[in-house]
DNA sequence: GTTTAGATCAACT
DNA sequence: GTTGATCTAAACG
Protein backbone atom coordinates (compact mmCIF):
# COMPACT_ATOMS: atom_id res chain seq x y z
CA UNK A 1 0.00 0.00 0.00
CA UNK A 2 1.43 3.64 -1.25
CA UNK A 3 0.57 6.05 1.33
CA UNK A 4 -1.25 9.32 0.57
CA UNK A 5 1.20 11.65 -0.97
CA UNK A 6 0.98 15.57 -0.13
CA UNK A 7 -0.40 16.22 -3.37
CA UNK A 8 -3.49 14.05 -2.73
CA UNK A 9 -4.38 17.02 -0.31
CA UNK A 10 -3.42 19.94 -2.78
CA UNK A 11 -5.63 18.08 -5.43
CA UNK A 12 -8.39 17.99 -2.91
CA UNK A 13 -8.12 21.59 -2.23
CA UNK A 14 -8.43 22.10 -5.69
CA UNK A 15 -12.05 21.11 -6.06
CA UNK A 16 -14.38 24.17 -6.23
CA UNK A 17 -11.47 26.68 -7.34
CA UNK A 18 -11.95 29.03 -10.63
CA UNK A 19 -9.78 29.05 -13.40
CA UNK A 20 -10.06 31.82 -15.87
CA UNK A 21 -9.24 30.88 -19.68
CA UNK A 22 -9.05 33.02 -22.55
CA UNK A 23 -11.61 35.38 -24.08
CA UNK A 24 -13.70 35.17 -21.05
CA UNK A 25 -13.88 31.55 -20.20
CA UNK A 26 -14.45 30.93 -16.77
CA UNK A 27 -14.75 26.96 -14.50
CA UNK A 28 -15.20 26.04 -11.20
CA UNK A 29 -12.56 22.84 -10.85
CA UNK A 30 -14.99 19.73 -10.43
CA UNK A 31 -12.59 16.72 -10.99
CA UNK A 32 -8.94 16.38 -10.48
CA UNK A 33 -6.10 14.16 -10.64
CA UNK A 34 -2.75 13.85 -8.18
CA UNK A 35 0.52 12.75 -9.89
CA UNK A 36 3.53 11.77 -7.46
CA UNK A 37 6.95 13.16 -9.21
CA UNK A 38 9.35 10.70 -9.07
CA UNK A 39 7.21 7.77 -6.64
CA UNK A 40 4.56 7.69 -9.65
CA UNK A 41 5.21 6.29 -12.79
CA UNK A 42 2.02 7.30 -14.23
CA UNK A 43 2.99 10.87 -13.87
CA UNK A 44 5.26 12.76 -16.80
CA UNK A 45 7.70 14.03 -14.17
CA UNK A 46 8.81 10.62 -13.01
CA UNK A 47 11.51 10.40 -15.39
CA UNK A 48 13.13 13.93 -15.43
CA UNK A 49 13.69 15.75 -18.51
CA UNK A 50 14.44 19.32 -19.37
CA UNK A 51 10.51 19.91 -19.73
CA UNK A 52 9.20 17.69 -16.72
CA UNK A 53 11.83 19.81 -15.04
CA UNK A 54 9.10 22.52 -14.91
CA UNK A 55 7.13 20.58 -12.25
CA UNK A 56 10.31 20.77 -10.13
CA UNK A 57 10.22 23.96 -9.77
CA UNK A 58 8.01 26.22 -8.01
CA UNK A 59 4.51 25.90 -7.60
CA UNK A 60 1.35 27.43 -9.28
CA UNK A 61 2.45 26.87 -12.93
CA UNK A 62 1.04 25.67 -15.37
CA UNK A 63 1.65 22.08 -17.32
CA UNK A 64 0.59 21.50 -20.24
CA UNK A 65 0.57 18.08 -22.57
CA UNK A 66 -0.86 16.93 -25.56
CA UNK A 67 -2.78 13.68 -26.53
CA UNK A 68 -4.97 12.55 -29.12
CA UNK A 69 -4.92 16.24 -30.79
CA UNK A 70 -6.20 18.06 -27.64
CA UNK A 71 -4.43 19.39 -24.64
CA UNK A 72 -4.73 18.66 -21.14
CA UNK A 73 -3.64 21.25 -17.90
CA UNK A 74 -1.65 20.49 -14.41
CA UNK A 75 -1.34 22.66 -11.86
CA UNK A 76 2.26 22.50 -10.33
CA UNK A 77 1.81 22.12 -6.53
CA UNK A 78 4.79 21.18 -5.02
CA UNK A 79 6.42 23.15 -2.85
CA UNK A 80 10.29 22.13 -2.47
CA UNK A 81 11.40 20.53 -5.78
CA UNK A 82 8.97 17.31 -5.19
CA UNK A 83 7.57 17.23 -8.88
CA UNK A 84 3.74 17.05 -7.99
CA UNK A 85 1.25 18.14 -9.82
CA UNK A 86 -2.68 17.80 -10.49
CA UNK A 87 -4.56 17.39 -13.40
CA UNK A 88 -7.44 19.19 -14.14
CA UNK A 89 -10.03 16.97 -15.06
CA UNK A 90 -13.41 18.40 -15.46
CA UNK A 91 -14.63 21.55 -14.38
CA UNK A 92 -18.48 23.73 -14.80
CA UNK A 93 -18.19 26.57 -17.14
CA UNK A 94 -19.38 29.70 -15.31
CA UNK A 95 -18.86 32.40 -17.67
CA UNK A 96 -17.98 33.22 -21.57
CA UNK A 97 -19.78 30.50 -22.47
CA UNK A 98 -19.68 32.08 -26.25
CA UNK A 99 -15.81 31.56 -26.08
CA UNK A 100 -15.99 28.27 -24.69
CA UNK A 101 -18.71 26.75 -27.97
CA UNK A 102 -16.75 29.10 -30.19
CA UNK A 103 -13.85 26.50 -28.80
CA UNK A 104 -15.75 23.16 -28.22
CA UNK A 105 -18.74 23.58 -30.72
CA UNK A 106 -22.45 23.88 -29.71
CA UNK A 107 -22.58 21.42 -27.05
CA UNK A 108 -24.63 21.13 -23.47
CA UNK A 109 -23.62 22.90 -20.95
CA UNK A 110 -22.40 20.11 -18.70
CA UNK A 111 -20.18 18.67 -21.91
CA UNK A 112 -18.39 21.79 -22.27
CA UNK A 113 -15.64 21.05 -19.55
CA UNK A 114 -15.93 17.64 -19.26
CA UNK A 115 -12.83 15.50 -19.43
CA UNK A 116 -9.38 17.25 -19.62
CA UNK A 117 -9.56 17.63 -23.30
CA UNK A 118 -12.44 19.21 -23.35
CA UNK A 119 -12.09 21.47 -20.37
CA UNK A 120 -8.32 23.40 -21.51
CA UNK A 121 -9.95 23.71 -25.05
CA UNK A 122 -13.35 25.71 -23.88
CA UNK A 123 -10.37 27.69 -21.56
CA UNK A 124 -8.00 28.29 -24.85
CA UNK A 125 -5.57 26.39 -23.21
CA UNK A 126 -2.52 25.37 -25.43
CA UNK A 127 1.56 24.92 -25.26
CA UNK A 128 1.63 28.74 -25.38
CA UNK A 129 0.64 28.40 -21.75
CA UNK A 130 3.09 26.23 -20.98
CA UNK A 131 4.72 27.38 -17.64
CA UNK A 132 2.22 30.05 -17.72
CA UNK A 133 2.10 31.57 -13.27
CA UNK A 134 -1.06 30.70 -12.64
CA UNK A 135 -1.19 33.57 -9.71
CA UNK A 136 -0.27 36.57 -12.06
CA UNK A 137 -2.24 37.80 -15.11
CA UNK A 138 -2.62 38.09 -18.09
CA UNK A 139 -3.04 34.45 -19.49
CA UNK A 140 -4.37 31.69 -17.66
CA UNK A 141 -5.11 32.55 -13.46
CA UNK A 142 -6.49 29.91 -10.97
CA UNK A 143 -8.45 31.64 -7.45
CA UNK A 144 -8.18 28.72 -5.03
CA UNK A 145 -10.06 30.97 -2.58
CA UNK A 146 -13.42 29.73 -3.46
CA UNK A 147 -14.48 26.49 -1.72
CA UNK A 148 -17.27 24.11 -1.86
CA UNK A 149 -20.92 24.21 -0.84
CA UNK A 150 -21.89 22.72 2.15
CA UNK A 151 -23.72 19.99 0.92
CA UNK A 152 -20.59 19.44 -1.46
CA UNK A 153 -18.90 15.64 -0.69
CA UNK A 154 -15.43 14.63 -2.23
CA UNK A 155 -15.72 11.81 -3.89
CA UNK A 156 -12.38 9.03 -4.70
CA UNK A 157 -11.29 6.32 -6.97
CA UNK A 158 -8.57 5.53 -9.34
CA UNK A 159 -7.25 7.62 -11.99
CA UNK A 160 -8.59 7.41 -15.50
CA UNK A 161 -6.45 5.79 -18.45
CA UNK A 162 -3.63 5.44 -16.71
CA UNK A 163 -1.43 1.80 -17.62
CA UNK A 164 0.72 2.39 -14.92
CA UNK A 165 -0.28 2.85 -11.27
CA UNK A 166 -3.57 2.30 -11.91
CA UNK A 167 -4.92 1.11 -8.69
CA UNK A 168 -3.88 4.40 -6.35
CA UNK A 169 -6.92 6.29 -5.88
CA UNK A 170 -6.26 9.63 -6.20
CA UNK A 171 -8.44 11.22 -8.61
CA UNK A 172 -11.29 12.88 -7.10
CA UNK A 173 -14.13 14.79 -7.84
CA UNK A 174 -17.63 16.55 -6.34
CA UNK A 175 -19.71 14.07 -5.62
CA UNK A 176 -22.53 13.33 -7.89
CA UNK A 177 -21.63 16.78 -10.35
CA UNK A 178 -23.23 16.37 -13.99
CA UNK A 179 -19.86 18.03 -15.21
CA UNK A 180 -17.79 15.00 -13.82
CA UNK A 181 -16.57 11.86 -16.47
CA UNK A 182 -16.88 8.13 -15.98
CA UNK A 183 -14.17 6.19 -15.09
CA UNK A 184 -12.41 4.31 -17.54
CA UNK A 185 -9.64 1.98 -17.20
CA UNK A 186 -6.95 1.53 -19.27
CA UNK A 187 -7.20 -1.42 -21.43
CA UNK A 188 -3.69 -2.89 -20.78
CA UNK A 189 -3.52 -1.40 -17.06
C1' DG B 1 18.14 12.13 -26.36
C1' DT B 2 13.93 15.16 -25.97
C1' DT B 3 9.84 17.13 -27.50
C1' DT B 4 5.86 17.53 -30.29
C1' DA B 5 2.43 16.14 -33.70
C1' DG B 6 -0.74 12.49 -35.26
C1' DA B 7 -2.93 8.52 -34.78
C1' DT B 8 -5.61 3.75 -32.52
C1' DC B 9 -9.23 1.67 -30.34
C1' DA B 10 -11.68 0.24 -26.08
C1' DA B 11 -14.97 2.32 -23.38
C1' DC B 12 -18.37 5.74 -22.76
C1' DT B 13 -22.63 8.68 -24.26
C1' DG C 1 -20.33 9.93 -32.35
C1' DT C 2 -16.78 11.26 -28.76
C1' DT C 3 -12.71 10.95 -25.87
C1' DG C 4 -8.00 10.14 -24.09
C1' DA C 5 -1.23 10.89 -18.29
C1' DT C 6 -1.07 5.68 -24.83
C1' DC C 7 1.93 4.74 -28.50
C1' DT C 8 4.91 5.52 -32.51
C1' DA C 9 7.53 8.14 -35.33
C1' DA C 10 8.91 12.63 -37.26
C1' DA C 11 11.07 17.00 -35.92
C1' DC C 12 14.05 19.20 -33.41
C1' DG C 13 18.98 20.59 -31.20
Amino acid sequence: MVQEPNVCAQARALLGAVIYGYDGAIARITEVEAYDGPNDPASHAFTRTPRSALMYGPPNRLYVYRIHGHHCANVVTSAAGLGSAVLLRAGQILDGYDAARARRGDVPEQLLGRGPGNLAKSLGITMADLGTDLLVPPGIVVDRSPTLAGDERIATGPRVGVRLAADRPWRYWIADHPTVSAYRRHPRA
